[in-house]
DNA sequence: CCTAAATATCGTACACCGTATAGAGTGACG
DNA sequence: CGTCACTCTATACGGTGTACGATATTTAGG
């Protein structure tokens, strides 16, 4: 299987099409229809079939017009994907207990000063679940230099989640940014997981079943003595090759439990200056 | 830009592929090439251009014979892929102090029964290497269903470090879980701006005068007061929009601690069942 | 009202991709 | 030698993003 990555388009026309105002045009015929339409039916097309499965020309046909019709509106596919991006994270996102359960109980936590686990926690599982919800996010290249007034505010929201625990600036920007990395990585395993069981159309479980003979014939268990042992008890606890859900949930804690240790390092001394 | 990006290939054939002896043929005209020429070929291509550089008849052309010649050797594009992300691992790279000092004064850390931290640190150090010496690697999905000899080698490689550390099995694949997510995350946030860089012609700097202009005016400091300050401080000590290399240092500093707590707690209290 | 400018849309075309298919050439074995 | 297995090539198909030119539509200016 082909998937397409899409990297930044031209970050100036970019930079215009996410920030200008699109005033309507004095002469000419009237347009059939916007970029707003355009970039929505882009994105339902790549939630349900993937960035592979979204081209110029399928946009088009599902707008009833032709390819050549969109550069009207968008100066190409990149720079259309990059309002892609900006678009699907305008909404805030309620995590509502999306994996197990929520924090309902916690009142207790924030009494012990640590009530900024809760909104971080929140904050990557936002994250989590905006990539189930539009998994063609992990290819695209959300670099620095295309900068959309959703993602600007998104930022904004981010950095209040770690204001007012002692870090400097340069530290809060810094946790946010490692969140950021270990939601990404972690969701892309599920992801990963995910399409792997359509494409093949066998189950975790299955692929164990099929493969864990072969595998033990090949293995040479004395040369991996603790690949054999943590392979199997592992195996046949998830029952799959992996569990990349129950891994983002373990892992999360451990950032979380990291963030902390730096926390409290500066709540104790206020102004040591060891980023 | 557009960039290819490539899932795994048909399981049943990849695993032939990695694992299967490839006995010559006994008929028939001496092959010109072997799998691993092709393979060794392809990963150069891919290095240099990207693996939207990386096409059949690129890696054709390159030893002199038609894209469809390959097909002899390998099934298709993506079980190629497979092999190539298999063969990558190969190394047990040295990193010799990639970025900052390498912990040769370290040997106290032991003595505090902390050191499996240097070798954590020294598997997320060769993987982060890697991803820079093979940035494609960050566009191809290693999903479970292909599992090369090199890559069963690295993962019991990558275990032991976590070996004897007083955690359940499935904990040490957490863990090494937990380390591969991050530094993927991480460091596919150089890399895009490397890209970045290199596609736009200009360094994060030059970014940064270029559109501060236009993000002053946009922005409204009232609005994003949290943005605001964090921005602009982390914007003048960076020099440009961000530093991912800085984040990667200190966001593994955390995750390691974030381990750290795990395993005192375990080594505390040696058999409390909660994961 | 009429014309001319501006704009939207379409049809065609190009270079590229992965690869299916068919055929031509090569070399070892019966 | 003939046959059969095998490698390699040539051609072709349907897909991609998009450059280019023609056509249709709307409105501003005379």
């Amino acid at each position: 299987m082909t998937t397409e990555y899409s990297g930044t388009g031209d970050p100036k026309r970019s930079m215009e099409l996410l920030w200008g105002t699109q005033d309507p045009p004095r002469r000419g015929p009237k347009p059939k229809l916007s970029v707003q339409r355009i970039v929505r039916t882009a994105i339902e097309v790549a939630d349900a079939e993937g960035l592979s499965g979204l081209s110029m020309r399928r946009v088009a046909d599902e707008l009833g017009v032709t390819a050549m019709s969109l550069y009207t509106y968008v100066p190409g596919k990149a720079e259309l994907i990059d309002v892609m991006v900006d678009t699907v994270h305008a909404d805030h996102p309620r995590p509502a207990g999306d994996q197990n359960g929520d924090g309902d109980g916690d009142a207790d936590a924030d009494a012990d000063g640590t009530g900024w686990r809760t909104g971080l926690e929140r904050l990557a599982r936002e994250n989590w679940a905006r990539y189930l919800r539009h998994p063609w996010l992990l290819q695209v290249a959300t670099s620095l230099p295309v900068l959309g007034p959703h993602l600007l505010a998104k930022y904004d929201r981010d950095l209040t989640a770690v204001d007012g625990l002692g870090l400097t600036e340069i530290e809060m920007d810094l946790v946010v940014s490692l969140l950021h990395d270990y939601v990404y990585g972690a969701v892309r395993s599920v992801i990963e997981a995910a399409r792997a069981e359509q494409r093949t159309g066998m189950t975790g479980e299955q692929w164990w079943e099929t493969y864990a003979p072969l595998l033990e014939q090949v293995f040479d268990a004395d040369r991996y003595p603790t690949a054999s042992r943590v392979g199997s008890v592992s195996g046949a606890e998830y029952g799959a090759p992996s569990d990349p859900a129950r891994a983002f949930e373990f892992g999360l804690q451990r950032v979380l439990d990291g963030i902390e240790t730096l926390v409290r390092t500066r709540a104790a001394e206020p102004l040591a200056g060891q980023t």
